[in-house]
DNA sequence: CAGTGGTCTAGACCACCAG
DNA sequence: TGGTGGTCTAGACCACTGC
């Protein structure tokens, strides 16, 4: 028995952090089971399963029914990164937000466009393009196609008084999504939007959201030069 | 009561998820507390608890004591992001892994590495810098600062054997980290190295780990062209 | 203050799967 | 096939916080 018993939930997931951080326990090691660790805690079994569930999320341990629970080998440690609406994320810096509509029209969206959101070869699409201002200055350009199937009351929207950022977390639902970062070189256009050099390295979010088998939108955001994600794990 | 019994919480949280999509429950709208939900599912409180609790980590809902659950306004929605081993990640692709060490030894770091790390300004650190290879061609250059206070093993390690990225998840733990996303463009050095134009756009990763308030290492991983990393929602 | 979510408990049964 | 984690339950108390 330990001199302070162990009775919350964060208090055996931090005894736990300290002993492989110590590194009592090493990669690869088998810790007790759960039973065995209540015993020792003096806690119920529910408690420090709910703290070693919350660690094997984060990819700290890895655990098998049979198996037990192992400190991970290679801690594929998982980061969560939190897709905010831009007009917060730069509000959130304090900084003044714009937002300046470029085009929003509905039309017959190109073919790999059209593949990729499995739209009939026939159907048509709203893409509205639009800039992002932070501090008065370019700060992401978004350049999108939403499905008209997905948002029936998209004709109405007045895309000059509301991002289609916006608009879409709150008007259409989705079920999932996939999401791509990547790094592109300022084209003649996009340099031209940004107001920064043609040939610049551009930070780039791919995002496509579906409702059932239904896709919503798929959206691109380009970044100014010198944008970072960041989170921490 | 609903024809069938809604006795696990994922059942649970896909029927409150379905409610959601369906718009039965809209952005902003507070729905039934635990206890009442618990009552027309015919299940425990703890059952609606751990399925509304895990929706509002994916930030679908948002819960707070007295004042209820409702459907997130605006979904900030967390994307978890699995940062893998590079050899890993590779070889998931079915591609045969390289590794190439281009230098390693421990020297004086320059003073934004030496204040970013927290080091004494006479401190030596380990210097490694590599080439991953996927496919026989350039992948990823890794170029790394590894603090020997956190790693006492590090003069022994022969870092053309095993990389640095590998050796330290297995061997040098921390307790948190913190990770940046950037675009870059090639300089002529990372153009050589990568094997690529100068002025290329390349994805790269920073990452600074810390055991307590020991810094660990420092890394910077610069991807080649067309690289992405992809994730869902 | 009172209603809500947050958590702990003790016990139970079950699903999975390594040996 | 037996040991392990996964889960559900019913009940209880607590912490926070909007009203």
């Amino acid at each position: 028995m330990t001199a302070t018993d162990i009775n919350s939930w964060q208090a055996v997931q931090d005894e736990v952090l300290s002993r492989i951080h110590s590194r009592k326990w090493k990669p690869g090691d088998l810790i007790p089971n759960e039973a065995d660790l209540a015993v020792e805690f003096g806690c119920a079994r529910a408690t420090v399963n709910r703290a070693l569930r919350a660690l094997a999320e984060t990819g700290i341990l890895d655990r098998r029914r049979k198996a037990g629970t192992r400190v991970a080998l290679h801690p594929v440690r998982k980061a969560t990164l939190e897709i905010p609406i831009i007009r917060h994320e730069v509000e959130a810096r304090n900084l003044p937000y714009g937002y300046a509509l470029i085009t929003a029209k509905q039309q017959r969206p190109p073919v790999d466009i059209r593949a990729k959101m499995n739209l009939a070869s026939d159907a048509t699409a709203m893409k509205v393009s639009a800039l992002h201002l932070a501090d008065n200055k370019p700060h992401v350009y978004e350049d999108r196609w939403i499905n008209p199937l997905a948002a029936p009351s998209l004709k109405q929207i007045d895309f000059n008084k509301i991002s289609a950022n916006e608009w879409l977390v709150a008007n259409a639902t989705f079920t999932h999504g996939d999401i791509m970062f990547s790094a592109v070189s300022a084209t003649p256009q996009l340099a031209d939007i940004l107001r920064t050099d043609i040939g610049a390295a551009l930070f780039v979010i791919d995002r496509f959201t579906w409702h059932g088998d239904i896709s919503v939108t798929c959206a691109k955001l380009v970044y100014a030069p010198g944008y970072q994600m960041k989170t921490s794990l």
